[in-house]
DNA sequence: GTGCGTACTTACCAAAGGAGAGCGACCAGG
DNA sequence: CCTGGTCGCTCTCCTTTGGTAAGTACGCAC
C-alpha cells in the first residue's frame, strides 16, 4: 500500500503548470461547472438529497449530477450516505476537506456575479469592433 | 457607450444556479483549465508573448491557446497588442478587470497544490473500497 | 399483478477538445 | 529569384466529453 502521506516529496514538486501533474487535473475538476455548483450548494445548505440538488442546480442532467457526485466523493470532498428506508434516501454533505474549498469557490462565484455586467459590456464592444472588420 | 455601472439592476438578478444565466457561463469560462493557467501566468509574469505562454502552459495545443486567449480578450480580461515588427510580436497582458481575478484564481490554484496529496489518498481509499465489491 | 417514488444507469448523438499539418507575412542567405 | 526559418495563428481530422431521454432496481401500497 502506498498512501499519499507516506510520500515525503517537497510540496514544490506539484505544479499545475506541468503537463500531466495531478494537481492540474484536480484544478480542472474543482473548477468545472457542475462541481463548483454542487460544492456551493452543499456549502450553503448542508446535507442535501439527490433530487434537491437536481432542482437547485437548474439544468443539470441526472447523468452529469451522478457523475459529478461520484468524482467528488472519490476525491474525498463529499460524503455520500445511504439511508435504506423506503423509498430509499441518499444524502450528500461536505467533508472537512470539502469545507476548505468553500472559501475559494465562494470567491470565484461571487466574482462572476459581481463582474458579469462588465464582461457583457466588454463582449458587446469586442463584437462591434471585430464585426465591422 | 453603456458601462456596466450605469445598469442599476439589483445584483440578485444574476444567479449562477439559474439555468441559462450568463453568470453561470462566465463562471464556467473563468474556471476552465486553460483560462485559469493563462490568467495565472499573466498575473505572475506580466505581459507575455504567444510562444512563451505555450511553453509555460506545458501541454496546451496551439488551437486551445488561441481560443482561450480570444475568449478572455472578448470578455475584457486581457489585452492583446500586436507589434508589427519582423518577425511579428504579439503580447498579452491582464486588464484591470483581469487583475481582479488574480486573487480568487490564485486561491484556487493554491488549494489544488496544497490538498492534492489528501485527494490522491482519498482516491486510493475509494478505489480499494469500491473495487472489492 | 400494476403503479409509484427514488436514485441511478444506459444508449445515442451532438459539441468540445487534442494532435498535427498548413498558411501567410516577413526577411536572410546563397 | 529561390530556399528556408520564425511567429502567430488556422484548418482538418479524430477522440473524448456532455446533453437528452428512456430504462432499471428496489421496496411498498393498492
Amino acid at each position: 500500500m502506498t498512501t499519499a502521506q507516506e510520500v515525503n516529496e517537497p510540496t514544490s514538486s506539484w505544479d499545475p503548470y506541468t503537463r500531466g501533474c495531478p494537481s492540474r487535473d484536480l484544478l480542472d475538476q474543482i473548477g468545472s461547472k457542475w462541481a463548483v455548483l454542487v460544492l456551493g450548494e452543499l456549502g450553503r445548505h448542508g446535507a442535501c438529497r439527490f433530487t434537491r440538488l437536481r432542482q437547485q442546480l437548474a439544468g443539470v442532467s441526472e447523468k452529469m449530477l451522478t457523475q459529478t457526485l461520484r468524482t467528488l466523493e472519490r476525491d474525498g470532498l463529499l460524503l455520500r450516505t445511504v439511508y435504506p428506508e423506503t423509498p430509499i434516501r441518499v444524502e450528500y454533505e461536505l467533508t472537512p476537506l470539502g469545507q476548505t474549498l468553500r472559501g475559494p469557490l465562494k470567491a470565484l462565484t461571487a466574482w462572476s456575479v459581481e463582474h458579469i455586467e462588465e464582461v457583457l459590456g466588454a463582449r458587446e464592444e469586442y463584437d462591434e469592433r471585430t464585426g465591422k472588420r
